[in-house]
RNA sequence: GGUCCCAUCGUCUAGUGGUUAGGACACAGGAUUUUCAUUCCUGCAACAGGGGUUCAAUUCCCCUUGGGACUACCA
């Protein structure tokens, strides 16, 4: 184990973050805190045809809200900055040049259509495909002529013949190739920019990386990679590759499948330490049965040998059960800065509301522990904000019968009788009256349900009589009693 | 096509050369509850197939099958 460990998440700008990335960042972050060493956070941007702005805005912020806080990078700083490769730019070039002087590497012409046409010619004859080296020969008078003539080039790195490239992937044992399958890989592209490889080599070189943890999809350019430490002469890092996150039905998660991104998980109202959580859980397991760890928790049990080297899929359901779990943790309280916009956006709340209003607390601990996202909090909370302008149909047939109207009358009486208008007393007061008159309590209870709140299920009736306050209750009593002389005849 | 990786319930996973193969989600049933949800109980359900090695393989090895990645002047 190296003395200090260095671990970086290094994506690239080109589009949001997708739960896969996340979870590579989050084994970087947690191997990290575990070990006490740093996490550091890179943004590969070297294809500035992909480029693009927002999805820069996108990675910091999803970063930010699963709070992988990185101790270097970009809006943080740190010795061996910067932290954006756009920005270390010279240094690729310096090193591709003492690549070429120490002839490890070398200039090649080729143009693309030439390259197309190998590729297509190797296709046809079932051979392996890659560049045929036609310019790894080229004489120094050949290369000075090019270059006279201002010939476009790349710099290729020369990959020795005949040798078995191995490395020790911490999560897969030892992986051999052959470096006889290898082509020699473009280091710098015609416009002066470095490959993933050259960039990604030379900088976990210069800040000092001592772990590699990465996607899978690397695992093939590892050996690569590995020789180009070698051509440097520098000792490479301890690789670990991580697994792919797949949807259900084996492939990749997309957003037309559903969701892809963090902050999809995010808009659709799941808790960011659910996410964090569940995510840890495709791949990683504490050894143990526990399920729900926090990050602290994880920290502490965190190791890469419990990473396991299979694909998983990614179940939703089991999310939005962890999600519920986590709901059920919060208070309504610190729920409110998220589901109050949400509540905004459906209209349910004028726009000079504002979140103080005890009613808007009150929805919330009502409905937070029987739900599972917090957009389903906001899918049944309207009738704390707007009387209902129907009644579930199932459930008038159910509770809505000729003789209801009476009871309402007389509940009507009762109610206005209180002197305090809560939870407790209602309980009571119901609960005497049922006693009283001998209807049983569920004839009662059901129908207040349907007429205050439109629906048959949700929060105790009780609690949300209060939470709703004696106006609005006897208002919408009253207009079901106006709506069941209406509807008397259809009535059972 | 070539190279590499992977393989325990539908899904996430634990596990061991000798176990009734454990837990969780989901699903089904039941109990509690004023409804819904929660909670609790019960049930359903897995070692991909074939060869070895071994007294004994789900576990170790090989092959097959299936899945995946890479095979760009993208990362």
């Amino acid at each position: 184990m190296p003395a200090e460990i260095r671990v970086r998440f290094a994506p690239s700008p080109t589009g949001y973050l997708h739960v896969g990335g996340a979870r590579t960042a989050l084994f970087n972050y947690l191997f990290a805190r575990r070990s006490g060493g740093t996490f550091i956070l890179r943004i590969e941007d070297t294809d500035r045809g992909r480029f693009q702005e927002s999805a820069l805005e996108e990675i910091y912020q999803s970063l930010r809200w699963l709070g992988l806080d990185w101790d270097e990078g970009p809006q943080k700083g740190g010795e061996v900055g910067p932290y954006i490769q756009s920005e270390r730019l010279d240094r690729y070039q310096k090193y591709a040049d003492q690549l070429i002087q120490s002839e490890h590497a070398y200039r090649c012409f080729c143009t693309p259509q030439r390259l197309e046409e190998v590729r297509l010619k190797r296709e046809k004859e079932k051979q392996s495909t890659g560049y045929d080296r036609l310019c790894r020969d080229l004489t120094p008078a050949q290369i000075e002529e090019n270059l006279a003539q201002n010939k476009p080039y790349i710099v290729r790195l020369k990959i020795p013949a005949g040798r078995t490239v191995s490395f020790n992937d911490l999560i897969r044992g030892k992986i051999d190739y052959q470096s006889d399958i290898l082509d020699d890989l473009v280091l710098l592209k015609t416009d002066g920019f470095p490959t993933y490889h050259l960039a990604n080599v030379v900088d976990d070189h210069a800040m000092r990386i001592s772990h590699v943890l990465r996607g899978d999809e690397w695992i093939a350019s590892t050996p690569r990679h590995v020789l180009l430490y070698e051509a440097f002469g520098w000792t490479p890092p301890l690789f670990a590759h991580m697994p792919v996150i797949l949807d259900p039905s084996g492939g990749k998660l997309s957003k037309r499948k559903g969701a892809a991104s963090v902050m999809d998980y995010k808009r659709t109202g799941i808790l960011p330490e659910a996410l964090f959580n569940f995510i840890a859980f495709l791949g990683w397991s504490p050894g143990d049965e526990r399920e729900k760890m926090g990050r602290e928790e994880m920290i502490e049990a965190f190791s890469l040998e419990n990473i396991s080297p299979k694909a998983s899929v990614f179940d939703e359901k089991k999310l939005e059960w962890m999600n519920g779990l986590y709901l059920h943790d919060h208070s309504a309280e610190s729920l409110v800065r998220d589901v109050f916009p949400l509540l905004k956006a459906k209209g349910f709340i004028s726009s000079e509301a504002n979140e103080h209003d005890p009613i808007v607390v009150s929805a919330i601990s009502l409905l937070k522990d029987r739900s599972r996202r917090l957009t389903e909090i906001v899918e049944n909370a309207s009738y704390f904000f707007i009387d209902p302008v129907s009644y579930e149909e199932k459930a008038v047939i159910k509770y809505f019968a000729k003789g209801t109207k009476a009871v309402f009358e007389t509940l009507i009486d009762k109610l206005d009788g209180m002197i305090e208008f809560n939870q407790v007393s209602l309980d009571k007061l119901y609960h005497e009256y049922s006693t009283a008159s001998g209807v049983a309590i569920g004839e009662l209870i059901h129908p207040t349900r349907l007429a205050v709140s439109g629906v048959s299920f949700g929060p105790g009736l009780f609690e949300l009589m209060q939470a709703l306050g004696k106006e609005t209750v006897f208002r919408r009593i009253k207009t079901a009693i106006s709506w069941l002389e209406k509807n008397s005849a259809t009535l059972q």
